[in-house]
DNA sequence: GGCTATTGGTTAGCAAGCTAAGTAATTGAG
DNA sequence: CTCAATTACTTAGCTTGCTAACCAATAGCC
C-alpha cells in the first residue's frame, strides 16, 4: 500500500459533511435536553440567542440570514416565542412591511437563565480540546460556510 | 479595551454550536441541489453512502447509530429507498427480528453516479483550506462527537 | 417447557427545516 | 400620478428529525 500516512486523509476528510450532520443532531439533542424543562427547544433557543447577539430592533430578514434558515421557518418559531410572551413584533413606522423584534422583560430574563444551562453543555462538549484547536476549527467552519454561501448564491442568478 | 488579541476567543468559540447548525443547513441545501434531479435528498443520499461504507448485510440498528439518527427516521428513509428499488431488506435467517440491508444493482449504480456530483460540491466547500486545516478540524469534530455521545449516554442510566 | 424481559423494527404523531404561492406595503418607470 | 415590480412577511403543505407506544422474535430464568 502506498499510504503510510495516518490515513486521516482518506477516511476522515471525505466524510466531513456527514460528521457535520451527526454532530449537529447530537448537539441539538443535548441542548434540547438541557433547556427542555422550560418549554424551550434548540430552535427557539437559537432564535433568542441570536436576537440578543444582533440586538433588539433587528428585522426578521436579518435574523433569518444570521441563522441561515428561511423566513417561513423563522416566522413559525417567532410565533411560538411570541405566544410564550418572550418576544414582541413591532411594525416599523418608517416601513410598514417590516417587523422589528424586541424582547419582553420575561424574554430577557429567560435568555439569562438559559445561558447558564447551555454554557454547561458547551463546556462538556469542549472537553479535551485546547483553545487553539477550537479556534482553528471555528476558523475552518467559517471558511466553509463562506464557501457554501457563495456556492448557493450563484446558480439562482439567471432571474 | 483589554482585548488586543484577535478577539476570536470571545466571538467565535461560544457560537460553535450555532455555526455547526448553520453549516449543516447550508451544506444540506447544497447537496440537495446537487442530487435533487434524480429523486435524491441529503437524507437518502447519506443512507446510501453509509450503507456502502459499512458494507452490505449490515443491520438497521448499526446503520442508525453510524448516522446518529433514531430508528424510526431510518425506517422511513429505507422505505423510500426500497420504493425506489435501490435497496432491499432481507430477514436474517439466524435472528428473525433483524433486517439486513442490501443494494440492488440499480442502487449500486446510483451510488457511483451520485458520488461524482457530491464530490464536486465537496471540493468547492473545501476551497481555500489546506489538508492540515481540514484534518485538524475533522479531528476536533470527532472529539466533540465523542464528548456529546458520552454526555447523552449518561443520564438515561437509571433504568 | 413456559413466562417475563429485552431487542429489532414499525407505526403514529409532533417539531422544525424547506419550497411555492399568497398579501400588503414600498419603489420606481413613464 | 399610476401601475408594474419588488420587498417583507405569512400561509400551506412536504420532508425528515424526534419520542412514545406497539409487535414479534429471542433470551434467560424458574
Amino acid at each position: 500500500m502506498s499510504d503510510n500516512k495516518p490515513a486521516l486523509h482518506q477516511t476522515l476528510r471525505p466524510s466531513m459533511g456527514a460528521a457535520m450532520g451527526r454532530l449537529h443532531r447530537l448537539w441539538r439533542s443535548a441542548i434540547n435536553q438541557a433547556v427542555g424543562e422550560l418549554g424551550m427547544t434548540e430552535a427557539r433557543w437559537a432564535v433568542l440567542l441570536h436576537l440578543a447577539k444582533l440586538g433588539e430592533g433587528c428585522t426578521q430578514q436579518v435574523l433569518a440570514d444570521e441563522l441561515a434558515i428561511e423566513m417561513p421557518s423563522l416566522t413559525r418559531t417567532l410565533n411560538q416565542l411570541q405566544a410564550q410572551q418572550l418576544i414582541e413584533r413591532r411594525r416599523d413606522p418608517a416601513d410598514g412591511r417590516v417587523h422589528t423584534l424586541w424582547f419582553t422583560a420575561a424574554g430577557r430574563q429567560r435568555v439569562a437563565d438559559l445561558s447558564v444551562h447551555v454554557e454547561r453543555v458547551r463546556e462538556q462538549i469542549y472537553q479535551g480540546l485546547s483553545a487553539a484547536q477550537l479556534d482553528a476549527c471555528a476558523e475552518v467552519l467559517l471558511q466553509m460556510e463562506a464557501n457554501v454561501r457563495g456556492l448557493l448564491g450563484s446558480g439562482e442568478e439567471q432571474l
